[in-house]
DNA sequence: CCGGGTACATAACATCCGTTATGCTACGTG
DNA sequence: CACGTAGCATAACGGATGTTATGTACCCGG
């Protein structure tokens, strides 16, 4: 055998050049030698990890994606509310590492409308993530588990709704800023139903 | 002089075609020769009423942002509850137009990350919108002048958080159930200091 | 009715794209 | 210590892209 190195570490390498070019320069910005370079390599090393342009942005995607979970297991350790705003918290833009994952989702979003495989990503780890704080919604006893999963997608969208203002008006939603907003969000009652 | 046509009328049709390539596209997918032939006309119409793609891609944007103003003249003659009401529903992706707006707006705030005049358009406009739904809920009673923007900001929040949902899963929300997730977060009551 | 400029179509241009092919280099194995 | 293969660089290729140049039909004012 000739000399080997870890592919899955230089696959997560290459796809986080990528992702830091969609960050500068959009989806559109994307090429293949503008990826090579931003990672310091050539685009030979591109292809000998993965089978194109396509896999290249798929894993990309994924990865993006996945680190929204990433604080998953940290929460069991807290108490379910706790626990619930730690995981509303986690999926704002509050620092450079969350802010570039962000761009990248909304990215894709942009980009799903053209690939009905992207999109199928994106709805599942979204159907996913409401899945997860509709649990924590009940844990914590905000709302029952009938009601669980409307209260989840309310405070989601509260949430995503920061982020987005957030992301392209940075300097009006500063870190603290944002987190108050969701606190106030939090603050105010489940949704109730009209007698 | 020679034959005449209302030029802004071409440059207006020849913009939804570009929003409608995008649609189908992503950002990515956009060509003066798709745009051209989604129009039914060819790459020369496009010369000669854009000076180039960045003029074409910027037109589109803004014919895109200006839609969300389209309503304002109507509202004035509403209650100022029910004009708040309608001002916030009209942002959400209720039809195939509102929906067609929603992703070009999505599309170009993925690109606004490589081009600053993009996202200082896109920023003006957000603040311009924060404005006037600020305005509505002073007028509408729901907080005071001091908290309306604060308010109005998180009905913003939660209504473009709501839209996100919906543009990437819109089997699980039909218009109705936007209006409903809208209107339950209108019933909650305005953002309240902790004592 | 007739020049002249507008409203396009058509075509050519250099550039850049993704992909593929080829070659060199360095290491683990026998 | 060769030898073969993984790890990458380099280069070439066909196709697509934005832009520019050129041509043509048409309409309006004289």
């Amino acid at each position: 055998m000739p000399r080997t190195v870890d592919s899955e570490e230089r696959r997560a390498e290459l796809g986080a050049a990528a992702a830091r070019v969609i960050a500068r320069a959009g989806i559109a910005g994307v090429t293949m030698r503008e990826v090579a370079a931003e990672a310091g390599w050539t685009t030979g090393a591109l292809t000998h990890y993965f089978s194109g342009k396509a896999d290249l942005l798929r894993f990309t995607l994924d990865t993006s994606l996945s680190r929204r979970r990433a604080d998953r297991p940290r929460r069991d350790t807290l108490p379910a509310d706790e626990a619930l705003r730690a995981a509303l918290v986690n999926a704002l833009p509050t620092d450079e590492d969350s802010r570039l994952h962000w761009i990248v989702t909304v990215a894709f979003c942009a980009q799903a409308v053209a690939d009905p495989d992207l999109a199928e990503a994106q709805r599942d780890s979204y159907r996913d993530f409401v899945r997860d704080i509709a649990h924590l919604v009940t844990r914590s006893g905000r709302a029952t588990t009938e009601q669980a999963t409307e209260e989840a997608e309310r405070l989601i969208a509260l949430t995503d709704g920061i982020a987005i203002q957030a992301l392209f008006d940075p300097q009006r939603w500063p870190a603290p800023r944002q987190v108050e907003a969701l606190d106030a969000g939090l603050r105010t009652p489940a949704h109730q139903e009209i007698p």
